[in-house]
DNA sequence: AGCAAGATCGGT
DNA sequence: CCGATCTTGCTG
């Protein structure tokens, strides 16, 4: 068994984000084993971060977050993407990772469209499942950071923050 | 019960 | 730059 363990994932978002660059998303369906390196990614962290659907508060969609880490959160954008996140942390700490890219395949909502997840992948255990998991891989992984995509409207401060990091091939 | 907005993408 | 498309959370 080559996965991570769920602890890996019950940490601060700010360090797991990082740490899941390079890593190797695997998702197996009936027919197919698919494989990609996870090359982007985006931090969501806590109710005080006026990005996070947690800054809402603690809601039916955003339940899963405030749970331990190791569990999908999933939800639909635009009307038609599906957006893959990673729960971290513990316990009534709800942030997740947003999956905005695996090699070759830039974007969070054609991630999910290649590997076709949906909402049935709610609060899938990354470490139980045998449809959807992480594994490990040696690796340094070189990054850079970003403020995050798309998130405007949350004010100056959260806005800015460089959370979003990007694995740099060099 | 109704509405505005959204962690996006592809086509003009 | 704009439209697609629908869930969510907020308001009344």
């Amino acid at each position: 068994m080559n996965r991570l363990p769920l602890n890996f994932y019950q940490h601060d978002v700010l360090e797991i984000a990082p740490e899941l660059l390079g890593r190797v998303l695997v998702r197996k369906t009936d027919n197919q084993l698919y494989r990609y390196k996870i090359t982007e990614v985006e931090a969501y962290r806590g109710e005080e971060d006026l990005a996070c659907h947690a800054s809402k508060g603690r809601t039916m969609r955003t339940e899963i977050m405030y749970h331990n880490g190791g569990v999908l959160y999933i939800y639909l954008i635009y009307g038609m993407y599906w957006m893959l996140n990673v729960v971290t942390g513990l316990n009534n700490n709800p942030q997740a990772v947003l999956i905005r890219g695996i090699e070759g395949i830039n974007g969070p909502g054609r991630v999910t469209k290649a590997l076709n997840i949906d909402k049935s992948f709610y609060g899938e255990n990354l470490f139980f499942s045998n449809r959807i998991w992480i594994e490990k891989n040696e690796g340094n992984s070189c990054y850079y950071t970003t403020p995050r995509i798309g998130i405007n409207y949350a004010g100056e401060i959260w806005k800015n923050k460089p959370w979003r990091f990007v694995l740099d091939n060099i």
